[in-house]
DNA sequence: CTGGCAAAAGACAACGTTGTCTCATAGAAT
DNA sequence: ATTCTATGAGACAACGTTGTCTTTTGCCAG
């Protein structure tokens, strides 16, 4: 492995000039700084972290996840290497479990340990309020990947998605589809995402003039077997829903695995849509309709705001105080598993 | 964060002192060892890696993954890191692509990496001999984890699961439950598991004294979609199977969906296994016969073994040179969707 | 009582960086 | 031509460890 005193000798110059370079320091003239480049080419020289974080500089950013879904935790992870690689950092993985009580101590103890310049937040624990609160009381940079429509705050930076307008969107498909009874299956309560989805799905119903069922609003979780729970239950409805807006793929699979078992055609006689784009929406037959958002774009979003201002702040750069936030918009996929509601439906 | 000196201040001797007791050196005192010991359990001291590594020593080991099977990677990952934990270690995951042709170079230079002290390779990587024989001529140290019956050989350690064994077993589970035309439904070639896979289905068959049907086994890939198009093929034959046993849960999910389709009772008119305990073995109903092997433990053994393997090496100690191997047996889930053989099906 | 010796503990350098201080050089002002 | 200043580049220390070498200590034999 190359080091920085191969690549000063290469170069004919003084090892810390090589340093200057890599460092983005200004006084070097631009003839050395040529030079040093293209031995940094040559040698394909990459700074020893160890030694770079020795010396002070954070050199890794912890991701920090507790969530079952394992499709979606892959997939921001992947998301979050690719910035890791663009800028140079390490990934430490960390994998929780957020209803311990001490796992704000945890956090702590994981940042304070060698190397580990910020975090990065993901649902549940993204959206606990205590413990960002702490974080930010603790002066350590983190950035939360959330749902909501605007940016959450001022005192940390944020990935946020717009569930609730994707969610309107998805309602928004049924009604036009001629859908006038459409259940919502809420998420987990500790998510937010299961409140703004209702949010959206509420004002969907509101745009177009119709009163929300509150029969047809059934918290539950987001899993495959509260999905086909809570279908057994809604199809036994003297006055049944002719669509169910899933508030995720998983308990759309759910659903329509129970509506299968209960005979009910789809979508001819019941549309589903669920969200996120998850295998599940294309491992059922019809294929279902659902909203995608690119969680590897959003991660590596997320990545590359936390490591910049982990920089920042290292580097005491002026705009080390003014995190920025992104808002993601996911999109509306229409697929086989929604479809016009039958007419002979009594509203 | 404590520093070996600040151990030394309060337990009153040299920092070096220090060293000798965290690095298990024979030459200290037993009454200073103990004060050293008590000063580090007091400042909850930890060595920093980076200043270990940056003297010689290898602070992580790779987990290098190129699997659609995010759940299993989760769980894989989890296994490992407990390990790294153990043995303060860091983990640095590298997910890519093994159909690359410079996936060679790439591992070669993520090990030459800083830190990365080996490397373990999950199937398909672990499986492709051309790269095994490249890291072993390297001198890399890696463990595998891989799908065989006995250890592969002497030159790598690796973590074998006796696929063959456990599907032997499924196999002979649905003979005993009366099933004579038994289908077998196979996964990607690339993947050993699925040729071991069917060679316990032939054990099993043949101790039994049956003759394998060729047209009931049939390739494939370890997806929903292939199990469900498989499934579709094999319910259509005018001699069609009683039970179908398919290569994992993934499969096995789009058989049942298959036959669900199809209005085939399960499992009364068919009996379906599957293999792995995944998610998909509880979100069907009926619940899936399958098998389970425990990722966790697995991957945390491979870990272990590497970690101790790369230690070892750098300590020169003697027994560097044997790497063990360990073998996991899955043990079989009988649920739902199996069952007795319907009577009325001609043999 | 002293010399020799083993065992235990300390001193010091080194790993590859970056921050700070100092030095050299060139150009401008006198 | 000489001094001053700005600019670029080198010297050196430091980060927290571990390996090597040296010193100290305690013990035993002569």
């Amino acid at each position: 492995m190359a080091t920085i005193k191969d690549v000063a000798k290469l170069a004919g110059v003084s090892f810390k000039t090589v340093s200057r370079v890599i460092n983005g320091v200004s006084t070097v003239d631009p003839n050395l700084h040529d030079r040093v480049q293209a031995a940094i080419k040559e040698l394909d020289y990459q700074p020893n972290l160890s030694a770079r974080h020795l010396r002070g500089r954070p050199t890794s950013i912890a991701f920090i996840y507790d969530n079952p879904n394992s499709h979606y935790i892959i997939e921001l992870q992947k998301g979050i290497l690719e910035a890791c690689r663009e800028r140079g950092y390490e990934l430490v993985i960390h994998p929780c479990d957020s209803a311990k009580p001490d796992i704000y101590a945890e956090l702590m103890l994981l940042a304070r340990r060698v190397n580990v310049g910020g975090l990065i937040l993901t649902p549940p624990l993204s959206e606990h309020n205590a413990l960002v609160d702490a974080l930010v009381a603790d002066n350590m940079p983190f950035v939360r990947i959330i749902s909501g429509s605007e940016p959450p705050d001022r005192l940390s930076p944020s990935v946020y998605i717009d569930d609730r307008h994707a969610a309107h969107e998805i309602t928004t498909h049924l009604i036009e589809n001629g859908h006038r009874r459409i259940a919502f299956l809420g998420g987990d309560a500790e998510h937010r995402s299961s409140a703004e989805r209702l949010a959206g799905y509420r004002s969907a119903l509101k745009a177009k003039g119709m009163k929300p069922d509150p029969d047809l609003v059934v918290d539950g979780q987001y899993s495959f077997q509260s999905g086909v729970d809570r279908t057994e239950r809604l199809l036994r409805m003297r006055h049944r829903p002719t669509a169910i807006f899933a508030c995720n793929d998983e308990i759309a699979a759910g659903t329509l695995f129970a509506a299968r078992v209960a005979g009910v055609e789809v979508p001819g006689q019941l549309s589903i849509a669920g969200f996120e784009d998850s295998p599940f929406s294309r491992q059922t037959w019809p294929n279902m309709t659902t909203a995608r958002q690119s969680n590897i774009e959003l991660a590596a979003t997320a990545a590359r705001l936390l490591i910049d201002a982990v920089n920042a702040r290292h580097d005491k750069t002026a705009d080390a105080e003014t995190p920025a936030s992104f808002g993601v918009q996911p999109t509306l996929i229409v697929r086989g598993s929604t479809g016009p509601a039958e007419k002979t439906v009594p509203e």
